[in-house]
RNA sequence: GCGCAUGUGGCGUAAUUGGUAGCCGUGCCAGACUUAGGAUCUGGUGCCGAAAGGCGUGGGGGUUCGAGUCCCUCCAUGCGCACCA
C-alpha cells in the first residue's frame, strides 16, 4: 500500500475482527482472568458524540492491553434500555419506546463499531429484553423474600425470619443502630401470639422486614413526568431530567431497604480503590452520626418524646423541644386552643413543596403546642414546639434544642425569644448574643455531673448516664433514606406482584418473565393509574399461572431505571443462561469487575445502588464478591466548545422599510471585542451604508455615524461548530446553513470571518456537537483514540478541541513511512538492532507498560511519538525493533497496528502477541551530564562517569572555568553529590 | 457554610515523585521542495533584556544544599453535599 489508507485499513480489520471472532471470549481456569466494564449507555436519540467513547477508549486500551499481557479478558458492552426519554418520545409521537429503542440502539452499534473496540459482542445486554429483566424480576422476588438480620448482619430468607417468631416470638429488635426502619416499631408478641394471628396479621408484621416492601410513605412526586423519583433523581427540588418541579405527597409505594445496608456500604468504602471524591460522596450521601437517643416525658401525658442528638453533652442546655410538622404523636400532644391554631399551622408548613422549603431556609416558622415535656435530669419543664426546620424523616423528627450550640436552635429561639442556656466554656472572642458556639470543644458549664469534662469526654459519659438512667441510648443514624422502586410509568420492568385480598403475592419464579403488556397510550389512566392499567389483560390468573383478562390485579407500576443496571455486570459473565441469571462456573470464574469505568454523575445512584444489590446477592450465597468493582475510574467530561457569529442588526435613518430587505450581515469576532471603538465603529457603518446603497440607489436610507454614541448592534448566535475550523468561519457551508443566510454578508478581519467561542455542555440545542464518526470520516478510528487520550489525564474534564488532532494524524503516517517508502515498497530489514534503537524501544515498553497500569494514558502518546521520531532519525526499519513498537501501540491503535503486523509476515491476529518484556539493561548508561548548580542555581552541565565517586568529581568540578567564575574565587562551604542526579554547591 | 478536586508558555499538556521546569503536540516565526495551494521536511519559539544576565509553576510565608512537588496561610475555578440535630 502506497500510504496509509485509514479507511481502508480500518475497515478490513473491523471485518477480520467479527469473521475470524478474535474477541470473543470464554471461561478459562488456566488464565488469570481481567474483567473490564465501562458503565453501559442509555441509548439516547441523539446519538453518541466525542464525550461518550473517552471512558470507552481508555477501558479498551486497558482491556487490550491486558489480553497481551496474558490475561484472560472480558469486556463487554450493552444497553441500560429502560428509560424516561424514550417513553417521552412515546407520549409525544406515539411510536412505541420499543421502536425508538431499537433503533437508537442501531445508531449506538454504528457508531461504536467504528471505533474499533474490543467487545465481545455475544455478550451484549439489554435491561429491556424480557430474557435479561426476568432476572431482574427475579432478584427483585428474592428480595421481597428476605430480611436484614441485624444479629448476623447480613441478609436471610423470610422464612428464617418467621420459624424465629414462631419459636421463640418478637421482644422488640435490637435497635443499636437506627437506620429510618430496619423493623417497624412492633410490639413485642409471644411465639404463641404468632402462632395465633391470622394471616394478614403475619404478612404485616413480616412486611416490616422485607427488603422490598409496600410502605405508604412521603415520596417526591413530579406531575410533569407523572411518577415518583427517588431522592438521587432529585437535585435542588426539581427533577434531574427535565427539570421539572418535585412535590411531597404520601403514597404507597414499592420500596428497597437499602437503609439495612447504610453501615456495611460505608465501612466498605474503605477497601475500595475508587477515588477519594467519589468516595467521599458516598460518605455525604449515606450520613452517619453518632450520637444518642433521649426520651423526654412529657408532662401529664403517658407517652414520651424520643430526640436524636449527636451532642448528648449538652443536654443540660435544652431550652425547649422542637418536632416536626409530619411528627406522628403531634395530635395527641394538642389540647384546647392549640388543636385549632397548631394544626393550621401544620397544615400550612406540610403543604409547602420541598423546593419553597429550600429556597427560603431563612425564614423561621414554628408554633408553641402548649405541651411540655420533662428534663430527663433537672425535671424542669421544656416547652415543645412544632418548627418546619425539623426534618420528619430525618431521626425520630424531633430534636432537642440548646439554643447555645446549635445554630439553627440558636436563630429559633432567637426568634420566638425562648432561652439561650450556654453550658459549653464560650471563648471570649465569641459573641453568643449574635452566633450559638458551635464547636465541639471547650469544658462543659452549668451541666452538674460533667461540669469541667471536655466535650469529648462529656459526650461519653452523657451517654452512659443516660442509660444508666434509662432515658435511652447510644445510637448512630444515617441520613440515607429507604430508595423508592415503583416509577407510575411504561417503560420499565413490569413488578412481578399481584394482590390477593390487598396482600402481595409474587408471581412463581418459573412464571418469569412477566412481560410488559401492550398498551394503546402511554400516558396515565383518566383516574390517574400508571399506564399499565391500560392494559387490556393485566390480571394474574393462578389456577393458569400466567397473565388474562381475570384473576388477582397485578402490580401497574413499573421498576425504576437503576433497577436493570444494579447487576448488568454479573449477567455480562453469563449472558444466555435461562436457568439461573448467573451461573455459578462463571461467577466463580470472573468474580467482579477489575476496572470499572464510568461518569461521576453516578456516584449517589447507580453506584450506591449496585452495591447494594451486590451485597444483598453475596449474602444470600449467589455470589462470591461482596463488592461490584475494586477499581473504578471516573472519566471527566468532554465538554463543547461552542462557536458564535455576530449578527448585525439593521438601524438606519429614513425610509420604513423592512429589515428583512437586507441580506443579514455578519461582523467578525474580532471586530466584535474592539466594538467600542469609533475606528471600528465607522468601518461597520460604512460597509452597511454600501449595502443599503445597493438596495436604495437613490441614497434616501443610510446608517448615520454617530460616533460618541455607538450605533452599531449586534446578537450572538451559536453556529454549527462542524462548519467552523479553528474558530474560522467555512463561509460557503455557513451561506447554505439557512436559507435566510443565502445572501449573508460579512466584515471580514484579515480576510477571514472569525466565529467567538465559549466552553458549554455539548448538545444539540448549542450546534456544538461533534460526533466520533465525523473524526473517523476524516482522520480514522485509531487517530480518534490516540487523541482522545492525547488530550490529558483521564478524569479531568476538558473542552473539545481539534487542535492538535493534525499532530496525532502525522505520527501515525510517519509510523507508515518506517514501514513503506513513498513508491509503497516494504522497506523492513532484518538487520539486528544496535544499542540506539534498541534503547529507544525499550524506553517505550517501559514507559507504556507503566503508563497504562497507572491510567496514565495521555503520556503514553508522546513517548510514542519520541520513539517514533528517534527511529526516524536513526533511519531504523528493523523487524525486530518495530515488532516491538506495534505491540505497545496496539491497544491505542489496534487497527494500524494491525496492518502492519500484517505487512511484518504475521499471519494471526496482534492481539494474540504477547506485551515484549522490558529489558533494563539497554537503557544502562555509562555517562551523564550532570548538572552544576550553585546555591541552587543551576549554571552548566559536566559529564561524568557514572561510576564517578565525589572525590574524583570535585577537582574536575572546582577546575571548570564556569564554575570558577560563579564561585568568584570563593571556597564552597559544601558540596553536594547525588549519583546520577546533581552536584550542588554551597557558597 | 462544610467536603473534595484543580491552578505550570498563546493553547492542550509533561516533569524520573524532593534533584537541569516546560518533554510531546499545537499555534506562531524563518527557511527548503513546489507554478501555486496542500502535503512533506529543517531550524527557532516561557517572559524581560541589545547583551551580560535577571525573572518564572495562582499570591504570601516556611522547611531544605535544593521545592511545580513537602508544610502553613490566603485567593481563584470546578464538582458534591447542605435546616441531617
Amino acid at each position: 500500500m502506497k500510504e496509509y489508507n485509514f479507511t481502508e485499513i480500518e475497515q478490513k480489520w473491523q471485518n477480520n475482527w467479527r469473521a475470524q471472532q478474535v474477541y470473543k471470549v470464554t471461561e478459562n481456569p488456566n488464565k488469570p482472568k481481567c474483567y473490564v466494564l465501562s458503565m453501559f449507555p442509555y441509548p439516547s436519540g441523539a446519538g453518541l458524540h466525542v464525550g461518550h467513547p473517552l471512558g470507552y477508549i481508555a477501558s479498551d486500551i486497558y482491556a487490550r492491553y491486558k489480553r497481551l499481557k496474558g490475561f484472560n479478558v472480558l469486556h463487554p458492552m450493552g444497553y441500560d434500555s429502560f428509560g424516561l426519554p424514550a417513553e417521552q418520545y412515546a407520549i409525544q409521537t406515539g411510536q412505541h419506546p420499543a421502536v425508538t429503542t431499537e433503533n437508537n440502539i442501531a445508531r449506538y452499534r454504528e457508531q461504536l463499531d467504528k471505533i474499533g473496540f474490543s467487545y465481545d459482542w455475544d455478550r451484549e445486554v439489554r435491561t429491556s429484553n424480557p430474557e435479561y429483566y426476568k432476572w431482574t424480576q427475579w432478584i427483585f422476588i428474592e428480595l421481597y423474600n428476605s430480611w436484614y438480620n441485624p444479629n448476623t448482619d447480613k441478609a436471610e430468607p423470610i422464612d428464617t425470619l418467621a420459624k424465629q417468631f414462631s419459636a421463640s416470638g418478637f421482644c422488640g429488635v435490637d435497635d443499636s443502630v437506627l437506620t429510618g426502619g430496619v423493623e417497624l416499631d412492633f410490639p413485642p408478641f409471644t411465639a404463641q401470639d404468632w402462632n395465633n394471628f391470622s394471616e394478614e396479621k403475619r404478612e404485616e408484621v413480616l412486611s416490616g422486614f422485607r427488603l422490598a416492601y409496600l410502605s405508604e410513605a412521603y415520596v417526591n412526586w413530579c406531575p410533569q413526568l407523572g411518577t415518583v423519583l427517588s431522592n438521587d433523581e432529585v437535585k435542588d427540588g426539581v427533577s434531574e431530567r427535565g427539570g421539572y418541579p418535585v412535590e411531597r405527597k404520601l403514597m404507597k409505594q414499592w420500596s428497597m431497604r437499602i437503609t439495612a445496608y447504610a453501615a456495611r456500604l460505608l465501612n466498605d468504602l474503605e477497601g475500595l480503590d475508587w477515588t477519594e471524591s467519589l468516595k467521599e460522596t458516598q460518605r455525604n450521601w449515606i450520613g452517619k452520626s453518632q450520637g444518642a437517643s433521649v426520651h423526654f416525658n412529657v408532662q401529664d401525658k403517658p407517652f414520651d418524646i424520643e430526640v436524636f442528638t449527636t451532642r448528648p453533652d449538652t443536654i443540660f442546655g435544652v431550652s425547649f423541644i422542637a418536632v416536626a410538622p409530619e411528627y406522628e404523636f403531634l395530635p395527641d400532644l394538642l389540647e384546647g386552643d392549640y388543636v385549632d391554631d397548631v394544626m393550621q399551622y401544620v397544615e400550612q408548613a406540610k403543604n409547602r413543596s420541598e423546593r419553597d422549603r429550600m429556597a427560603d431556609v431563612k425564614r423561621i416558622s414554628g408554633a408553641f403546642t402548649g405541651a411540655y415535656a420533662i428534663h430527663p435530669f433537672t425535671g424542669k419543664e421544656v416547652p415543645i414546639w412544632v418548627a418546619d426546620y425539623v426534618l420528619a424523616g430525618y431521626g425520630t423528627g424531633a430534636v432537642m434544642g440548646v439554643s447555645a450550640h446549635d445554630s439553627r436552635d440558636f436563630a429559633f429561639a432567637k426568634h420566638f425569644n425562648l432561652p439561650i442556656l450556654p453550658v459549653v466554656k464560650i471563648p471570649a472572642e465569641h459573641d453568643l448574643n449574635t452566633a450559638s458556639y458551635d464547636a465541639k470543644e471547650g469544658q462543659l458549664t452549668n451541666s452538674d455531673f460533667l461540669n469541667g469534662l471536655d466535650v469529648k469526654d462529656a459526650i461519653k459519659k452523657a451517654i452512659e448516664y443516660i442509660e444508666k438512667g434509662g432515658h435511652g441510648k447510644g445510637k448512630t443514624n444515617f441520613r440515607l433514606r429507604d430508595a423508592i422502586f415503583g416509577r407510575q410509568r411504561y417503560w420499565g420492568e413490569p413488578i412481578p406482584v399481584y394482590y390477593k385480598n390487598g396482600m402481595p403475592q409474587c408471581i412463581p419464579a418459573d412464571k418469569l418473565p412477566l412481560v410488559l403488556p401492550e398498551i394503546d397510550k402511554f400516558l396515565p389512566t383518566e383516574d390517574g393509574e400508571p399506564p399499565l392499567a391500560r392494559a387490556e389483560k393485566w390480571m394474574w390468573n393462578e389456577s393458569k399461572g400466567c397473565v388474562d383478562s381475570e384473576g388477582y390485579p397485578i402490580e401497574t407500576t413499573t421498576m425504576p431505571g437503576w433497577a436493570g443496571s444494579s447487576w448488568y455486570f454479573l449477567r455480562y459473565m453469563d449472558p444466555k443462561n435461562n436457568t439461573d441469571f448467573v451461573g455459578q462456573d462463571a461467577v466463580n470464574y470472573w468474580r467482579n469487575v477489575d476496572l470499572y469505568m464510568g461518569g461521576s454523575e453516578h456516584a449517589t445512584g447507580h453506584l450506591l445502588y449496585v452495591r447494594f444489590w451486590t451485597k444483598f446477592l453475596y449474602d444470600r450465597g449467589f455470589i462470591p464478591e461482596n463488592e461490584p468493582a475494586q477499581k473504578l475510574i471516573n472519566q471527566g467530561m468532554i465538554q463543547g466548545r461552542s462557536n458564535f457569529v455576530y449578527r448585525f442588526i439593521w438601524s438606519y435613518m429614513g425610509g420604513n422599510s423592512d429589515v428583512e430587505e437586507f441580506p443579514p450581515l455578519f461582523i467578525s469576532s474580532g471586530l466584535i471585542q474592539k466594538i467600542d471603538n469609533p475606528e471600528i465603529q465607522s468601518l461597520i457603518i460604512t460597509k452597511a451604508n454600501s449595502i443599503i446603497k445597493r438596495f436604495d440607489p437613490k441614497g434616501s436610507l443610510m446608517m448615520i455615524p454617530v460616533l460618541d454614541n455607538p450605533i452599531v448592534k449586534y446578537r450572538s448566535l451559536h453556529v454549527d461548530v462542524n462548519m467552523v475550523n479553528n474558530d474560522i468561519l467555512d463561509i460557503k457551508a455557513f451561506m447554505a446553513w439557512r436559507e435566510d443566510f443565502k445572501n449573508a454578508e460579512f466584515i471580514f478581519e484579515d480576510g477571514k470571518y472569525i466565529c467567538g467561542s465559549e466552553v458549554e455542555k455539548m448538545s444539540k440545542s448549542k450546534h456544538n456537537v461533534v460526533t466520533p464518526d465525523n473524526i473517523v470520516a476524516d482522520y480514522g478510528a485509531d487517530t480518534l483514540r490516540l487523541y482522545e487520550m492525547f488530550l490529558g489525564p483521564l478524569e479531568q474534564s476538558k473542552p473539545w478541541s481539534t487542535q492538535g488532532i493534525e499532530g496525532v494524524h502525522r505520527f501515525l503516517k510517519k509510523l507508515w513511512r518506517l514501514f513503506y517508502d513513498a513508491e509503497g515498497n516494504v522497506i523492513v530489514t532484518k538487520e539486528a538492532a544496535d544499542k540506539k534503537e534498541l534503547k529507544s524501544v525499550h524506553k517505550l515498553i517501559k514507559k507504556v507498560g507503566e503508563d497504562i497500569e497507572h491510567f496514565s494514558f495521555n503520556t503514553s502518546v508522546p513517548a510514542f511519538m519520541i520513539c517514533v521520531n528517534e527511529l526516524m532519525d536513526l533511519k531504523c526499519n528493523k523487524h525486530e525493533i518495530l515488532e516491538n513498537i506495534l505491540i505497545c501501540l496496539h491497544p491505542y491503535a489496534p487497527h494500524i497496528t494491525e496492518e502492519l503486523w500484517a505487512t511484518l509476515g504475521h499471519s494471526g491476529s496482534i492481539a494474540d502477541a504477547q506485551f515484549p518484556v522490558f529489558n533494563a539493561e539497554y537503557l544502562v548508561e555509562d555517562s551523564f551530564s550532570y548538572p552544576v548548580s550553585i546555591n541552587g542555581k543551576h549554571r552548566t552541565n559536566i559529564e561524568f562517569s557514572l561510576n564517578a565517586t565525589q572525590a574524583e568529581i570535585e577537582p574536575v568540578v572546582l577546575a571548570d572555568e564556569l564554575v570558577q567564575k560563579w564561585l568568584e574565587g570563593k571556597t564552597p562551604k559544601k558540596i553536594i553529590f547525588v549519583k546520577g542526579k546533581i552536584i550542588n554547591m554551597v557558597v
